[in-house]
DNA sequence: GAGTGGATTTCGCAT
DNA sequence: ATGCGAAGTCCACTC
């Protein structure tokens, strides 16, 4: 049996007792979860009322908050990391106050009941790995130019014009120097005018041809049109199948090579 | 005593425990909270992969669910709500599928060990209610035009003209047309581009002079430049201020006014 | 159902 | 510190 305790559990702790479990915890660098009645007001970038009603919250080691209802993906209050947590029995409650600097804002969490409080001391050195990101697209594009067009080399990535930055960029079989805009949904106007400031940018710097490519799984409605009027070329373009070129064994060292920052 | 248990807890539960503790909880529209060791999958928009570590999952009565390591603010692995969850034992351990159609996506979770299993039946009718949004800096705008300019007299708000939405448009003391771009945040040159193309539509719908005022708590770089070149004003307005005029007693029936939705 | 814009967006990177 | 863009963004609302 290991000598450590992951999980400390009590059930209806009274208001002491759960001030100075907390209190344990937030010295300890612990996180906390509690399970209880609570309202909580919040007040900084802007400002919100919750009203009572059972509740999970959660306190990180790190500082970040989250106040999750019985339904919803996204948390009803939260703050990021960085906060510093205050904790303190007010009559015959719990209260719970997470303050920040920069932006200066605070929660403040008043349990009117808890029936769950766990302290926890979770080991978690898992490593996490994304696929089919925009930068993943782009690595394979780097490494596969012909998921671009046949002929295609790419010449730099990342690379800064005045506007902005260009996914990538680079020349055509013929010789036109080529941008690419890459997007890992739908690409909508926004994508096309973007492309389209960047194509201009480049034309007022070389003197050669530009073309400009958006490379996309699909286009939404009406921007094959203005693509077409602005002169610009489409390229259908899955992550997916981006995610799959970079997976091949013999691509890995070529995308050791463009890991390279700088 | 009250007949209603809000928090049912296991500790340490052997697989099939685990397993029929949390079919039944999913049968009976429960919210379901673990904490063990576990991995997890996921693919679908994109996929991902994170290793065996010690996490905080919840799985919520409307189908979705989170993954929680011990820092940060955003969970690792998710899904919206709208998923069905499938759970079994594979061998010795709890595994848990949450799956969604539209887009077509899926998390697997498998729990190496479970700490902790609890069956959560919360009972949440609290109101929640948010202030100080550029909705809420609208209507202080309407009911306290001061706050603009002086003299200045809204006509109308979320004024339908071709580009989209004029957030309040009015007049000003001398009986220019003005047209009032809100932001809740440090406004950026979109903002800016907005209101001149507002403004420029309303130009070419009345014959009289149009000015437009962008109202914001402060300036991005470069936007006081581009403002001016334009032509454009800048008012500059404190969310909080905003939220202060609202509370005001004497602004409530205002307020009711201008609730009043087309 | 798709498109558009806001968010207490958060997060990361580059200037 | 600030600014800019991406995100498995989510979400609400319009068309």
């Amino acid at each position: 049996m290991s000598s450590r305790e992951p999980v400390l559990v009590v059930h209806n702790p009274a208001v002491e007792k759960a001030v100075s479990l907390v209190r344990d915890a937030f010295s300890k660098q612990k996180a906390l979860l509690i399970v209880g009645n609570c309202w909580v007001d919040y007040c900084g970038r802007a400002s919100s009322k919750l009203e009572l009603g059972e509740r999970i919250v959660i306190f990180k080691e790190d500082g970040s908050l989250l106040v999750h209802r019985s339904v919803g993906y996204e948390p009803v209050n939260w703050q990021p990391p960085g906060c510093v947590f205050h904790v303190s029995a007010v009559g015959e409650v719990l209260q719970v106050r997470a303050v920040r600097r920069k932006p200066s804002e605070s929660v403040r969490i008043v349990f009117d009941s808890v029936f769950l409080l766990c302290v926890l001391s979770l080991v978690d050195r898992g490593g996490f790995a994304l696929h089919a990101s925009e930068e993943d697209m782009q690595r394979a594009i780097l490494v596969e130019p012909l998921l671009v067009e046949d002929g295609f080399k790419p010449i730099s990535y990342e690379k800064r014009v005045e506007p902005g930055f260009v996914d990538v960029y680079g020349v055509d079989k013929v010789g036109r120097f080529v941008v690419v805009e890459i997007k890992r949904k739908t690409a909508g106007k926004e994508a096309v005018l973007q492309l389209a400031k960047y194509v201009e940018a480049v034309r007022g710097v070389v003197n050669r041809e530009v073309r400009g490519i958006l490379a996309a799984p699909s286009l939404g409605k009406g921007v094959q049109r203005l693509l077409i009027s602005l002169g610009l070329d489409y390229k259908a373009l899955d992550p997916k199948k981006c995610a799959e070129v970079l997976s091949k064994p013999e691509t890995k060292r070529l995308q050791e090579f463009f890991e390279v920052k700088e």
